[in-house]
DNA sequence: TTCCGACAGTGGGGTCGCAAT
DNA sequence: ATTGCGACCCCACTATCGGAA
């Protein structure tokens, strides 16, 4: 299959907003792709997804730049794009990164405009059709002749879609196809896709959104599971015997990495397991590290690095064991068997159907230095790869006063707006410390609504950033403060996002940097 | 007819390893 | 030795479509 039938598909994506109209130009090319077999079926479900079939190229965003001009007529296959990038990622070692640019250049002087566009976005990881992962499933299903759902459980259970695509693609008839996607169950060794949690202000909230759900019969005060959220990084252990793996949250092994948890995981009492977890650093007296420190180990290879800090494994919950399945068991009847096989290392929560006592849980983690709670429908199954309404957390927010120093233009469905401010707190010179900057929370009527009124305070604009007379008065929420070498305070704000304008303060009345430090010093 | 679940998009800070400078 | 880039860890939030209610 040539390369810029893809491309054609891609730019018949971008042209329409229609989920359906999208998913008819998928099942199209999905069907011309499964005429040239499962190769091409594998490479073309990986592009229309938006990802290249290989995991690192070596080629980003910023290689991009000085790539040549379009070829006049299409050329390329598939498989020669693939065979390109399998090249470019197998390179290493000195000369290694000439050689891959120039391996690029070649492949891109090959390339059309819109087989351009297609490369650059599947290397950049931005491919803007407004169809990814999620849209292709369900084109996959049509173009099977399948039910949708049947096509989504299996790429969760598969962890990716490519294979599930190559199965489906490739049987015979529907029938054939259902029994070949029914055949990916939960398999020890291979990771599926974590289940993710909504998220909610505050602990009434989210424990009135989960009994409202499983209230359709009106249950009074239904009980839900209120485990700790721990600040680390998401882990999914499997284990078979001795032999154990670790995935991160994007499915990446890295066992190799965390010696620890594979030792901790042997000594529990069970033959096989697949576990849901949290890995963090501790101090010595047991609380938890800053998340910095938890990236930083779990990141590392080097041994050496690795010996200055343990990660700690924590499990909230269990989706096999000993040959048992549990993915569709309700959570309390998991974490009943999660008790029994990761006692030692088991996530802290309470059972309640009194909202006080959920809330002084919350409080209390805190408290203890944890990032918050995970609020559970007790009667859910384990979701694999959806951000279903069985979990909502909750973490605590801190708001803050700050002045906008700058703004940076928007690209994409941004384009032509002003964006990206940058935020600064107030120091005892009369001048701004920046802390970060954000493009979070703000809705298409205040991106218009900054977008001239920083034409107003506009003082310098180098192409890319308009540098701003320091008096807009902006109120940041976010989730606390780390560690920075970037910003001069010494601190940045993690996950700041605006929550509205603030033209009843001026920039005098705005938060200091004394104010900041106080924070970050309990 | 209205409501709402799911998804894609728009980017944030920090960390590491690796190759080039 | 330092710098720049790529990859990946954590992630919040809004707009939109189309099926559910």
């Amino acid at each position: 299959m040539l390369f810029d039938d893809v491309a054609d598909a891609s730019g018949r994506l971008v042209a329409t907003r229609s989920r359906l109209a999208k998913r008819a130009v998928l099942v199209d090319v999905l069907r011309r792709a499964a005429a040239g077999g499962p190769e091409d079926v594998a490479i073309v479900s990986r592009y229309l997804g938006g990802e290249l079939r290989q995991r690192r190229t070596g080629l980003g965003w910023r290689s991009l730049g000085g790539m040549p001009g379009p070829a006049v007529a299409p050329s390329l296959t598939v498989q020669a794009v693939d065979a390109a990038f399998a090249h470019m990622a197998g390179l290493a070692g000195p000369g290694s990164s000439t050689e891959r640019l120039e391996a690029a250049r070649a492949l891109f002087a090959a390339a059309t405009e819109r087989e351009q566009r297609l490369l650059g976005g599947l290397v950049s990881g931005e491919l803007r059709q407004g169809a990814l992962d999620a849209l292709l499933l369900d084109a996959v299903a049509q173009a099977a002749g399948v039910p949708a759902d049947a096509v989504r459980r299996a790429a969760m259970l598969a962890g990716e879609t490519e294979a599930v695509a190559v199965a489906a693609l490739g049987a015979d008839s529907p029938e054939d196809a259902r029994a070949t996607l029914d055949a990916f169950t939960l398999t020890v060794g291979r990771p599926v896709r974590p289940m993710l949690a909504q998220s909610a202000p505050d602990v009434a909230t989210a424990v009135a959104e989960l009994t409202a759900r499983a209230g359709a019969t009106a249950v009074p005060a239904a009980e839900v599971v209120v485990d700790t959220k721990l600040d680390g990084i998401r882990i999914q252990v499997h284990r078979d015997g001795d032999d154990v793996r670790v995935y991160t949250r994007s499915l990446d092994d890295v066992t190799a990495r965390v010696p620890e948890i594979v030792a901790a995981v042997r000594a529990l009492p069970a033959r096989t397991l697949v576990l849901d977890g949290e890995a963090l650093a501790l101090d010595a007296e047991g609380r938890p590290r800053p998340f910095q420190e938890t990236a930083s180990r779990s990141a590392t290879r080097d041994a050496d690095l690795a010996a200055s800090a343990t990660l700690t494994p924590y499990f909230f919950d269990v989706l096999h064991v000993d040959g048992w399945d549990l993915l569709d068991a309700p959570l309390r009847e998991r974490l009943a068997v999660l008790d029994q096989v990761a006692a030692p290392h088991v996530v802290e929560r309470v059972v309640t159907s009194d909202a006080t006592v959920a809330s002084e849980h919350f409080r209390a983690v805190v408290a203890a230095g944890q990032e918050g709670v995970v609020v559970k429908a007790t009667e859910a199954p384990y979701e694999a790869g959806r951000r279903g309404a069985a979990w909502v957390k909750v973490k605590p927010r801190h708001t803050l006063d700050l002045v906008v120093l700058a703004v940076e233009r928007g690209s994409g469905r941004r384009s032509g707006r002003l964006s990206n401010i940058h935020l600064g707190a107030r120091d005892s010179a009369g001048g701004f410390v920046m802390l970060g900057k954000t493009f979070k929370g703000m809705t298409d009527e205040m991106l218009a609504w900054q977008t001239e009124r920083f034409r107003e305070l506009e003082a310098a604009d180098d192409g890319w950033t308009v540098t701003l007379r320091p008096e807009q008065v902006v109120e940041i929420a976010f989730d606390g403060l780390q560690r920075s070498t970037r910003y001069p305070g010494g601190f940045a704000l993690r996950f700041a996002r605006v929550l509205r304008y603030r033209d009843d303060k001026s920039a005098a009345e705005a938060d200091t940097i004394d104010a900041v430090r106080e924070l970050a010093t309990p």
